[in-house]
DNA sequence: ATTCTTCCATACGCTACCGTATGGAAGCTC
DNA sequence: GAGCTTCCATACGGTAGCGTATGGAAGAAT
């Protein structure tokens, strides 16, 4: 009887672990990410922990390094456009960064940037996602012909006033936010 | 000799406390107000401390307290505009707001909105700031002769602009930096 | 079946911090 | 100058978390 249909899995690896640390991080923030809390959270002891990673600094560069790829490649799929599809991308970008599903990842996007300001290696990762989104949005907006400036600027309004929005309670501040919402991806996108 | 020119204060109130306790938010975060780190800096004891304050949460919501009256008083001074100066006061908070200096302003601001996401008086005290901020950029657009719902989302994306850039890193992600802001200055405000 | 490897449990010492208890110094009141 | 108030120092017990040391179980290798 090796396998038994209620135990799926006995044995933990680094995923798991970096997996729980993100969950927690969306839940409490960096100073969350505790070894023995997580081992309480996946019902092992801090013994597995300290077999799967050196200390706790080798679990947050992997919860860094594995949130940066997930990012990155996010960006890459989300803005991949057909050739003169490119504005009903750019509103699809804003509707989906803006929107308050994904609720999860807004919230680790705030412990990042938190966590980016004095943390090195946060503050690099941080800016490379940064960069990488806002070149993806650049080449839309020039693929619509728009001048390099034009476009940078652009792109960088966008993801500006997406992350800003994000922070801002994630707010029901007005009854008529959906219009708003609208108005403002008009402004930005056309 | 009661008065020695080198010994300014021995006395402690509690703004002090919350002084360094602002000061160490915009350092460290959150989690860095720790009672005997702050007694710490002040070369004080924590029995000072608990004199002044009940406990640590005491400290943590007159430090609250202590943010949004400053912060809602300076959205007031920032946006006051003789009538007819409207567009200029909109670029100066723009500029204002978006600008490097006031860095520690701004980090604190990131530690707030962390801070808000695990803490109801936090997010209710955030939620306060951010609605005075948008009411009065609102006021300034409608003054300008705007329909609300176009001064509304206007506000909205001043502000949602403003703060999604601070969290970029503080970025110098391209050269023409200062030409991007005046593109993106105009599109929100003219 | 014995040995080896993988993975985790248990137990320990250490540090940082919270909150309390208590005493004491300095200034004011009368 | 005795007493009162204000403000801080010292000392203590308690919790949470880090990292290490060591042993043990269970499967894989031979």
């Amino acid at each position: 009887m090796p396998k038994k249909p209620d135990a799926p899995r006995q044995q933990l690896d680094r995923e798991a672990w970096i997996k729980a640390a993100l969950d927690i991080l969306a839940e409490k923030g960096l100073d969350g990410i505790r070894v023995e809390v997580l081992a309480k959270r996946l019902r092992v002891t801090k013994g597995s922990f300290y077999w799967h990673f050196k200390d706790r600094r080798d679990l947050l560069d992997a919860v860094l390094e594995t949130w940066k790829e997930g990012r990155i490649k996010d960006i890459q799929k989300q803005t991949r456009a057909q050739p003169g599809e490119e504005l009903p991308r750019a509103y699809h970008v804003i509707e989906v960064y803006s929107a308050n599903r994904s609720r999860k990842g807004m919230l680790i996007e705030i412990a990042m940037r938190d966590w980016a300001r004095h943390d090195a290696a946060a503050a690099a990762v941080v800016e490379e996602v940064d960069a990488a989104r806002l070149e993806f949005g650049r080449r839309g907006f020039e693929a619509r012909g728009m001048p390099p400036l034009e476009a940078s600027s652009r792109s960088l309004l966008l993801y500006a006033y997406v992350f800003g929005l994000s922070l801002m309670s994630c707010g029901k501040f007005d009854a008529d936010m959906d219009e708003m919402k609208r108005w403002i991806a008009d402004r930005i996108a056309r």
